[in-house]
Formats: structure tokens, sequence, C-alpha cells
DNA sequence: TTGCGCCTGGACCGAACGGTCCATATGCTT
DNA sequence: AAGCATATGGACCGTTCGGTCCAGGCGCAA
């Protein structure tokens, strides 16, 4: 059955988004999934682990596409990265509980003997990092500037969700949507490229 | 005994930081430290939480006095948040395991159950963020912006200590140092301010 | 209907968890 | 030297952990 295996990818990965790997039981994963441990068992015989890989994976797969839709719906990357932490903070703001970055806990957590878990994370996030760094050397960005800016870009909403959570509060994902949209606008420190800054500007 | 109690503070602290709450068992802390369970006990009677919760605090701490030495040292902000920056990415290329941020795994941990844990962590990040504040509030940053760009770099900071332990590299905080300096020395989006550099007075 | 896969329910296991307890040091006060 | 609070070593406890096992349920093909 497909839908056993999803109901557990999906139960599984938002557990662990939101309270990381050990902190995360078997049992409760059952209990949350209503599920038994022998479906679980089948369907992942590696147990935890490879459940967790597998949910952080799929998870990951998510994440890119929600990034790929965001960046691609605004031309400028200051702007669509502004709309898409924006998007990030009216998510906190409804659901506080979701406040929270999807892989940061189970990365943080995955030490010696969970090498798979660390890979899977290392994936999730070199693909997000990607997204980010596709979208602004598509805006005439040199590469190596369009890669420093989008581990700042992903460092920062991670960071900003952690902050969201002891807040209790979605202002810090906004005030890093605000904050990066002038960074972004910025030209390289270089001068190579002609001010683009533009007048644009004064949104809060 | 005073270095008993220190033992298990820093002991604790350094496994916190590594690995988060759950993933760090009592036993581990006692087998690190060479302690007895007897001694935890007594020093920390409210077990495994308070032990977490003295330690958190006692880093909290330790981390602002750090970042008010730094920032104290340099007078433009912009300079002195690369500054403080560079030197965290020079500690994590020395000791590639401590690529960890103080605080983000513990308080993503900390759920229902974990309120003191949580009150501890919200209470460090609010001082981290406050460092920074008055530092830019001293160079004449206008107080809500001082306190956004305050949130982004703490928020890229942590994020940035993720991406170096899946990077197994501290590049990722040497690209947040490079561009939090070229955040910090643009002008306000308004444009009214122009934030002349401050009196270099080592302040804080 | 019978047989044969895949899938699920749930009892069961050893290990590790956090926590309690107390006998015994240790060192300070008198 | 005696007495006492403080501190430590370590046996022990109940609970929960992740994981194993297998008896059946179910759907499908012959």
């Amino acid at each position: 059955m497909i839908t056993t295996r999803r109901m557990l990818l999906d139960t599984a990965g938002a557990l662990l988004e939101r309270q990381g790997y050990h902190a995360t039981g078997v049992n409760q994963i059952l209990s949350v999934s209503g599920l038994q441990r022998g479906s679980l068992y089948h369907h992942f015989p590696g147990g935890k682990e490879e459940l967790a890989v597998a949910a952080i994976l799929d998870r990951a797969r998510r994440s890119e596409r929600f990034i790929e839709r965001h960046l691609g719906a605004v031309g400028d990357p200051a702007d669509a990265v502004q709309a898409l932490v924006e998007a990030l903070a009216d998510r906190v703001a409804h659901d506080a509980d979701g406040a929270s970055p999807p892989f940061a806990a189970v990365t943080l957590e995955a030490g010696p003997g969970l090498e798979r878990l660390r890979d899977a994370c290392r994936h999730a996030y070199t693909g997000i990092r990607a997204c980010f760094e596709a979208k602004l050397v598509a805006s005439a960005h040199e590469p190596a500037r369009a890669a420093s800016l989008a581990a700042v870009i992903t460092a920062a909403i991670d960071g900003a969700f952690v902050l969201c959570r002891v807040d209790g509060d979605a202002s810090p994902l906004r005030q890093v949507a605000k904050e990066l949209a002038v960074l972004l606008r910025r030209p390289p420190p270089g001068g190579a490229t002609a001010a683009r800054a533009a007048p644009v500007g004064t949104d809060v």
C-alpha cells in the first residue's frame, strides 16, 4: 500500500522537523500516524534511521520545489527572496508550531553512527543553496558572489526559524526578509556592475 | 567542591551544543567528565534538565562576553561584526567538531515538558541579539533598524554554523562574515540616515 | 476454491535511559 | 578529637527505547 508509506514519511518528516531525531521516538511516529510497528519495519527494514533518511530526502525535494516555484514567480531576485521569506513568515504566523527550519535540528544531531542521515541533510542543504544560486546567476550575479549570497540566504532563513521559535512570533523571519532584500539589491563590492540600485525601496 | 560543578557545566554545555538535549545522555556526561551519578544529582537535584538549563545560561553569559569583547575592539560595526564572524570561522577551522551554533539544537528540541530549558534558550538568544543591537544603536542606527539587523546577524551566524557542519568546512561562516559587512555598510532603504561611522570609543 | 504473495497487528526482547538511595569519604568547626 | 554538613562512589529501580518475530488478514492469480 502506498498510503502507508506516505503516511510514515509525512508523519516522521513533520516530527523530525519539529523535534529532531533523538527526541522523535518510533513509538511517537506510530501513535501519531495510527500505524503499527510491523508496517514501519516492513516498509523501512532499516528502522528509524532509514525512515528518517527517506523523510528528509522527501522533504528536501518538496522544499526545493517550493523555493523554485516562488523564485520563478518574480523576476528580480531581491523581490523574489523577500516574497519567499514573507511566505514562510506567514506560515509560521498561522501555525506557530511550524516554526522550524526543516533540517537544522536533525543535522546538528546527526553525529557518529548516523552517517546516512548526515548525508541526507547535506544533500538537502546543497540542493536548497543551489536553488538560490541558480536564481542569482540567472540574474547576472557573478558565480562566486552568487554562491556566497545563497549561503547567507539559506543560513539567515534557518536562523530566523530558530529565533521565531524562541520568540513565539514570526517577526524574525520578516526582519530577515526585509534585510535580505536590502543586501540583494546592493551591487557587489567590486563595483563592476553599475548601480541598478533603483528607487524601489521604502516598503517598511 | 566548585570544580565538580564547573566540570559538569562545561562538559554538559559542550555536549549539548554539539548534539542537542536528547542525544546527550546523563551517562555520557558522566563518562566524559569522569564523575559519578551521585555528584551530578547532588549539585543538580533537578537532574538532567536543571543541569542543562544551568549549562545553557552559563554558556550564554560567556557568549555575550565574547561578542561584547570583539565588538568593543573595533569602532565601525560592519568591520566589527566581520571580524567577530571571522574569528568564529577560525575556531571552526581548527576544531571541526566545534562547528555548532551554541543554542540552536537545544532550542529546537525543547518541546512540551522542557519549558525551563526553552526559557533558558530564549534568554540566551535575547541577550545575544541585545549585544549586536547595542553596538548598532551606539553607531547611530535607528533603534528599529538596529533590532532588525541584530536579528539577521544572529540568525545568519546560527545558520552558517549548520552549513559549516554539513560542509565540514568553515567557508559558510566566512561568506556570512563578508556579506554581513556588506549589509551593514549599506545605508537604510529609506535613505534618510547617513550612518556616520561611530566614535571609535570602545563602548559596551 | 485453493494457493501464494504482500502487508499488518501486536506480543515480546535486551539495552539504555533518567532517577533514587544510601554507605562512605572528606574537610571544616569546635 | 569529636561532630557535622557537604560531597562522592556505585548499586539498584522502573520505564522507555529501538528492534525482532510471527500469526494471521487480504488481494490476486490460477
